[in-house]
DNA sequence: TGCGGAATGTGATGTACATCACCTAAGTCC
DNA sequence: GGACTTAGGTGATGTACATCACATTCCGCA
C-alpha cells in the first residue's frame, strides 16, 4: 500500500472524511525518507513537526545526565511520533527521534495540524482519538512499570510486538525495559 | 467559584466558546457530592461517566493479584478522572476511584461527551487539549519511573504539588511513588 | 577479506528496595 | 471513654537489579 493509501486506512478508521477532504489534509503531509541510523529529531533541535511512520522503525528516547539512555517508544509502521512535549509547548527537543532500520514517513508540521483540525471538525476528532490511545497506551504501560518486574514486561513486550524481537537490538529493549543490557542478557540466558 | 464558573474558566483556557454553546455544554453535567472514603468507580464495574473535580481530592487506583495498590492519579481540583480505558473501550473497570476527602466533582457520560464534540467543533477541540496534557503528564511520570530513584520522585512530587503532604496519608504517597510504605518512611526520616 | 567497532555474554560485588515482624500513636465508633 | 482500627516508624533479612570488568561473537566497511 501507497504512503497516502496507508494513511487513509488509518484515518478513516477513526474519522469519517471525503476524498476531498482527506485529499486536502494530505496536501500538508511531505514524505521524507531516513536512512537506518539516521537522526530525525535531536536534543535541543527546535521540534516543529511529527511524523507518521509509512515503512521501517523509529525510536524516541531519552538520555540522561549520566549519558543512560531511556525508550520512550518504536514507532512502527502507521504509529506517530516526535517529542511531543516541545512540539505543543514550543520548547527546545529533550527527546530525540532516530532510525533503527531505513524508513518511510510522512511528515506534518504543528502549525499545519493545527490548521487542518481547526478547520475540519472530523480531523480534530481524529487527532483527540490518536491522542486518546497514546495516553492509556502510556498509562498501562506505568502500571506495568509499576506492578511487574523485568521478565514480566520483556514477556509482555514481545507478546505485544514479535517483530521487535529480529528487528531491534538487545540493549535498544533494554533501553526500552528501564534495565541494564547485562540483566536482559542474564534474563533471558537463565537456565531454569 | 462555583461549579459553573469553575469549569467556565477552565474550558475557556484551551477554547473558544460563547455563553450559549457553554451553557449547552455545561446542560449535560450532573453535580455529585462524595464523603470522604465514598467510592466512586469500583473495579468491576461498568463505567460511563467522567469526573471533573470542582473540590477535594479523590484517587484513581489500581489492585494487583497480591492486594497491592498503586495509584495512577491523586485528582484535585479542576483535574478530570475516571477509568478512561474502560470508559472509551466499554469494558469493565479495572481501575478504581473513590474520595480521599469530602468531593464535590461534576459527572458527564461518555455518551453525552461525544455528542457535545460531535455538535461542538470547540468542545472537540478542548477534549484534544485536554487529553494531550495527560499523555504528556503521562509521558513525563514514566520517564521520571526510569531516570530517577525513589527520593528524587517523592521530591519532585511534592515540589509539584505541595498539598498533598497534609491532605494524603503517607502509605498513598507511596503507592504513587510505586515503593512500600516503610522505604517511604525510611527515606524522608534518614538522619542524613 | 580482514580489521575495528558494536552487540552480547558472564562473573564478582555493591546497593536500593521489598518483606516480615513488631512497636507506638492517633483517629473513630458504639 | 474504652476498644478497635488505621497510620506510621524501625530493625533484620532477602533479593532483584546495577555496575564494573573482561571475554566473545558478529558485522559493516575500506
Amino acid at each position: 500500500m501507497n504512503p497516502k493509501e496507508t494513511l487513509k486506512a488509518h484515518i478513516l478508521k477513526t474519522a469519517t472524511l471525503n476524498d476531498k477532504e482527506f485529499d486536502y489534509l494530505f496536501s500538508y503531509f511531505k514524505q521524507q525518507s531516513f536512512k537506518k541510523g539516521q537522526v530525525v529529531i535531536s536534543e535541543g533541535d527546535k521540534v516543529d513537526h511529527e511524523y507518521f511512520v509509512i515503512s521501517g522503525c523509529l525510536k524516541a528516547f531519552f538520555i540522561n545526565d549520566e549519558i543512560k539512555m531511556y525508550i520512550l517508544q518504536f514507532a512502527m509502521p502507521t504509529w506517530w511520533t516526535s517529542d511531543y512535549g516541545a512540539l505543543y509547548n514550543h520548547t527546545r527537543a529533550t527527546i530525540s527521534v532516530d532510525c533503527i532500520s531505513d524508513a518511510e514517513v510522512l511528515c506534518l508540521s504543528n502549525d499545519d495540524r493545527e490548521k487542518i483540525c481547526s478547520e475540519i471538525h472530523q480531523a480534530e476528532h481524529f487527532f483527540r482519538w490518536r491522542t486518546n490511545r497514546g495516553y492509556l497506551a502510556s498509562q498501562k504501560r506505568l502500571l506495568s512499570f509499576m506492578n511487574n518486574d523485568t521478565k514480566a514486561r520483556y514477556e509482555e513486550l514481545l507478546a505485544m510486538y514479535p517483530q521487535l524481537y529480529n528487528l531491534v537490538p538487545k540493549h535498544l529493549i533494554a533501553a526500552y525495559l528501564g534495565v541494564s543490557r547485562e540483566t536482559l542478557s542474564r534474563l533471558y540466558n537463565a537456565q531454569k
